[in-house]
DNA sequence: CTAAAACTTGACTATTTTAGTCGGGTATAT
DNA sequence: ATATACCCGACTAAAATAGTCAAGTTTTAG
């Protein structure tokens, strides 16, 4: 049960985006150094992420990416769905009709799971980007 | 971000264990039958759960697995615990002097990690396998 | 004008993890 | 005796992950 790294490297590049925000965008090749992250990796997280009108971009010399929503109002589980497209902890799919051991009924442990993913959603749904950076700023 | 089988189906076993309790032990076979898991998948379940002290086993004919506590006691975390070994949604561990980039000091996310895994892990922690069974008996 | 900075995009690959199987045991009730 | 059912390590195919590569396009400083 683990997060993957391009979750990961998508929240702690938004987060170092937002300490070093300014009115200029923030390039990749700078988050890239500070936050250790590969370049070529940072460019495929990005994309998606601007497919999902987390970031927009800037071309060209002096580009980069600029935030669209203040880091008060970014949930991260609008990241992680850029990302991820589910934080479904199991298979079976909440529409689906059949159950996870192809039988017609739910299983046993079925109902557990959609509590679990509803607890863990709601972690996600109610933090924002801002809420990573308290007390922070000295660490980075 | 998905819990892996093993988890899933020793969850599942367990909570089919405690609805068809008896003075008796529940055999494996019976356990593969019901909830459609795969016998040879289900040994190798069960041995790690007889390792870590949650179901003790009965050899020979008419043998099986016996729940050592009784579900209203048995914790989901001691279930995921003896297969998973960990539930921690990243790979920084918490003693390490190293960060996840390789850094001295911790990086800018690693709390909010650590506020994941707690808020994950409490929800574990609380649940106790009847609190499955609830008004379930019937989707067997 | 042009070179360099920086984003764009799809494809590609090595590594790791996962899910599940296999084979050959051992204990025990009948 | 023998069938049933647990015991245990090793093995493998398939999928997911992490990350790279190549070949662009756009913009602006100089
Ligand atoms: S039927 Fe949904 S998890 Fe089993
Ligand atoms: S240092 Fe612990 S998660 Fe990055």
């Amino acid at each position: 049960m683990k997060l993957n790294t391009k979750s990961r490297y998508a929240v702690m590049a938004l987060a170092d985006m937002a300490v070093f925000s300014s009115d200029n965008a923030v390039s990749l090749r700078d988050i890239s150094l500070r936050q250790g992250i590969s370049l070529l990796y940072l460019e495929q997280i990005f994309l998606r992420l601007k497919k999902n009108n987390i970031v927009k971009s800037v071309r060209g010399i002096n580009g980069g990416y600029i935030l669209v929503k203040s880091p008060k109002e970014l949930k991260i589980s609008d990241i992680l769905l850029a990302l991820d497209q589910k934080v479904k902890t199991i298979g079976c799919k909440k529409d689906s009709k059949k159950s996870c051991n192809g039988k017609s009924t739910k299983c046993i442990t079925h109902d557990f799971w959609d509590e679990l993913d509803i607890h863990i959603n709601s972690f996600f749904e109610n933090k924002k980007l801002s809420d990573l950076l308290k007390n922070r700023e000295a660490r980075i």
